[in-house]
DNA sequence: GCACAAATGCAATACGATTGCATCGTCGAT
DNA sequence: ATCGACGATGCAATCGTATTGCATTTGTGC
């Protein structure tokens, strides 16, 4: 079923990437190249770059970049078009427990840029403790 | 004057430590370590860094990731006290001039995290178009 | 002027991101 | 079934930014 997913977006459903997608459908956290890498060891970081790169640009995960400038990615939404919309979501970066969380559920209300102002892309982090750790 | 600012926040007012905050004052736009680097020259690298660490540290300046996980450096504005909520603030990148701009006024509002998560910062940009390139 | 601490400058390192290139595997055409 | 092309993979090398170590210089209080 994975591999429909992917040809479903054009990707040819190849071991590594089913592996990939599969990893991302089962940990809702946003991951780096190298969580990605260990976790699925042992692959070639560079074949794992590429995936993600290329699950990018097909629409199947998305980028942010967390509170430390490292790309992780996250899995989208089915509803995700990738718009610029669609990222205005909030990601949360616990510096607790270091992981990054895509609340797709939390959209931020419409921004109101000065005129001129055209937006194509959001990178929306929020540092500080998760729910798992705050204990609250 | 530029001295008597730092001296405010406890900061040796050294010569290359005016010239970066008379810099950061006559350009409104988020510069990292080698733009500063560029357009301070010559100076060494690594005492830029080290100042913009200060600063940041100080409540000079504050720190964004921009859409490249660059660290870019803006001032701080004169009621910011660097909280959570001063940097939920939109950091505008243009896709075109790739300049980053950083839009004090525009203030995201109030985001409504799920129950137990402790927000503490904030890095919010969004990449597009700016006002002077979009030629609206 | 002296002693100490801060600031600076240069070199070296760390590390994530990215590319080049050779090899391997898959798939359609013959 | 075989051939050829193209996509996928793996390994090594490179790039760029961030960061640290250490020696030297500068500034300040005594």
């Amino acid at each position: 079923m994975l591999d429909v997913e992917l040809v479903k977006k054009e990707i040819r459903p190849t071991a590594v990437r089913l592996r990939v997608l599969e990893q991302f459908q089962s940990d809702p956290a946003a991951v780096s190249l190298n969580e990605l890498e260990e976790r699925l060891q042992p692959v070639d970081r560079t074949t794992l770059f590429r995936t993600l790169k290329m699950f990018e640009k097909k629409g199947v995960v998305h980028a942010v970049h967390d509170e430390n400038g490292i790309i992780k990615y996250a899995l989208c939404a089915d509803s995700c078009r990738c718009s610029y919309s669609d990222h205005l979501h909030v990601h949360f970066s616990c510096k607790r427990c270091k992981k990054t969380t895509c609340l797709h559920d939390v959209q931020i209300p419409e921004v109101m840029l000065p005129q001129g102002y055209v937006p194509q892309d959001a990178n929306v982090v929020i540092k500080g403790v998760c729910n798992l750790c705050s204990g609250l």
